[in-house]
DNA sequence: GATGAATGAGCCTTCATTCAT
DNA sequence: CATGAATGAAGGCTCATTCAT
């Protein structure tokens, strides 16, 4: 649950990892707890004092740190997506393969590094915060979003002049690969306890990836792919 | 009283007609007035004070409709979604036409009445959340989302069985119908100000549903249907 | 329950005592009402709409007759207490018989009107809100304490002449005659249901009357001490 | 910040020292506070914002160390009360003496701790507050009014077995012993300004020391008691 | 005369923020 | 660096009081 971006191969098991405190992995360690308490409580909703106590501190410690909760809310927002989108770029452009092979590999890249990690409380966040925050929400617009959309955009492009893909809107079409996923992720967050039938998401990336790419293939030999 | 018609532009004095209305239309301001309101700041960064103004009311005059503001906001959601659902519904009992045409007019029923109006912050509001009203989430997913899936889910099997359709999961399939509607209606509403380029609404859903068509479709003939 | 000073015969029943409203019984039925409530709640916990709930009107209506919950307060004490000690005072001038028999008349005299029905709350409240209403403090001191301990002092006296009881400060013996009686009528009030063994009145009362009369009787042989 | 050293018990500005200091005896201020306040307001007329202000601290201090104005009373109820009756119960079992005597130190000690110290107020409130307080209530006669019932009710036995008194209902003249002393402690202060003639407590104690202690004595050789 | 919808001041309580230690 | 006691500005909620009907 405490994954910050780029440190996956934290062990999570650590019984208590104490007598290592006092280096700069502080803030780190705050914005970590930060981002797993706004993530389920909200902006507004979430105490200071959650987060300390958290991250293993006192609420004055923080503002050693940051300079106001929502300095902390920005800063963690900005630091903990941005690898992410980059991350998704770098494999965008070292892919060996078709369009949709890459198409698929990405997928199932974002489900894994937002889907199942904490990341995923900051759409959900920023969903539900873009109006209290219009600068912030700016940059995310800018910096994740936008540029989320134009990595898959290329995905499809590549793929139309491959000719594996039929000629579209890319702008559009990108739009409409993420947008299940990301409705996905954050449903799925906020709804979990509510759902009796649990969230099937092997089936669902499944047929998202066979509805979209049967939906966008160039149609003679239709290729199909299922699983 | 009301010196004036129905709408007080007068500039005179006014002396000082404390309060002015008396009815039970009361209630379904001030729910409109939350709707708005909650609707834009969400439910912890509403003031209670701000929706009393809206409603041209002042804050005791609340709690004599409603007993706390999760009340309020209760009451909000209940009203406003759960007919949107049922009208839903009402339509493709009395659909005639193909599994296709029923689709293409379900989804844009659903912008039409979700994407177009101040409703879009149900959902909106429910995802940023349902963490911290866990009976309200209960009841939104039972009423609204499951009900919203079987719904679509419904028209899938119609058209499976018609033969327009694939084979597949309906209840996956339904989920991936509308994810990417109530996705981009949310995201439409808490990024308008920061898309520079617009949302162009028609685009979206035309391309929704011809990759969504053509991907669920029986592949032999292949119906396209572009615009 | 709802008795109200000088209306010792209302017939505690009458089922349903409707269409007879719109009299100038109005005030009293309202003090009748406060009384109630103020007894068990207190004065500022007291809400006037409870009081006119139990009244049988709206809170809207109370203010037809006294101009707030002060004023309502005020009369409640002014009119419900002084007729009970003219009754005592009363009972004193015609009473024939020794001093030690209206002694006893007067005490159990005094738990049949105060005890027993809902004018203990009289005392009760002016104890605690003495404090915040001083003028009510001063005329209820005056006109009540003062002048019930008067009344007893009269008595003790009178048996003083007669060479029943021994001779004591009189002023001083009747608060000593009263105080039992105060204090035990307003604690059962309190804390009656605190009390798992009950409080036995009749046992009270008897023991009371027993030890004072035993107490203050002239001992023939009579080490008297007073200062 | 700070200008100056590190303790400026200067004269000159002393900028804003916004708080000052910070111990654990914090508690015990607030409750002292409390005290006062709760004991002249009730508890329903008392003011948090006055309570903080007594004890030189803000409002949100107090909830620092208790939950709730309901639970600062309770706090103050018990720490106050039970400690006097725990010595009451003390000086009865080290008491070397008649049971005359006895209970003449009693009612003097009863006078010293209750009647001479802001402590009157409790049971006051408590008489007044019961009512709003089911839980606090039962806590405070079962450890307060019964306890000191009890406390006197074994020194009566003890002039019983030793033939000093009578033979009474030992419960019901502890009863009788105690009224008094509440009802004076209690009255004196709600009335205190309400008495020209002022409240001669030693006249008081003396008389009612000398009523009862003849009210109750074996009768053959009537024990006198003089000073 | 009565009503009851509406008001608005005020209180309890919370919590981001500060700062002496 | 860290702490945590203290602050003070709000915000939710209540309720005595008013007044159009």
């Amino acid at each position: 649950m405490r994954t910050v971006a780029t440190r996956p191969k934290a062990s999570a098991k650590e019984p208590k990892p104490r007598w290592r405190r006092r280096k700069d992995a502080r803030p780190e360690e705050i914005i970590s707890a930060a981002l797993d308490v706004f993530t389920d409580r909200g902006f507004a909703a979430t105490k200071l004092e959650d987060i300390a106590r958290r991250a293993g501190v006192t609420k004055g410690t923080i503002y050693l740190y940051f300079d106001s909760k929502e300095a902390l809310f920005k800063a963690l927002v900005r630091q903990t997506i941005v690898p992410i989108i980059a991350q998704g770029e770098a494999i965008a452009q070292t892919f060996i393969g078709s369009a949709r092979e890459l198409f698929e590999r990405l997928v199932r890249e974002y489900w894994r590094l937002m889907g199942e990690t904490s990341l995923v409380g900051i759409p959900k966040l920023m969903m539900a915060e873009a109006g209290n925050f219009p600068e912030l929400a700016r940059f995310y617009y800018a910096e994740v979003v936008t540029r989320g959309h134009r990595l898959m955009a290329g995905v499809i492009e590549r793929g139309i002049k491959a000719g594996e893909f039929r000629p579209v809107n890319v702008m559009v079409a990108a739009k409409l690969a993420m947008s299940p996923l990301m409705h996905a992720v954050i449903a799925r967050k906020a709804f979990l306890a509510c759902m009796p039938e649990g969230f099937d998401v092997a089936s669902y990336l499944n047929t998202h990836i066979d509805l979209y790419l049967h939906g966008i293939a160039t149609t003679d030999r239709s290729a199909s792919r299922a699983r």
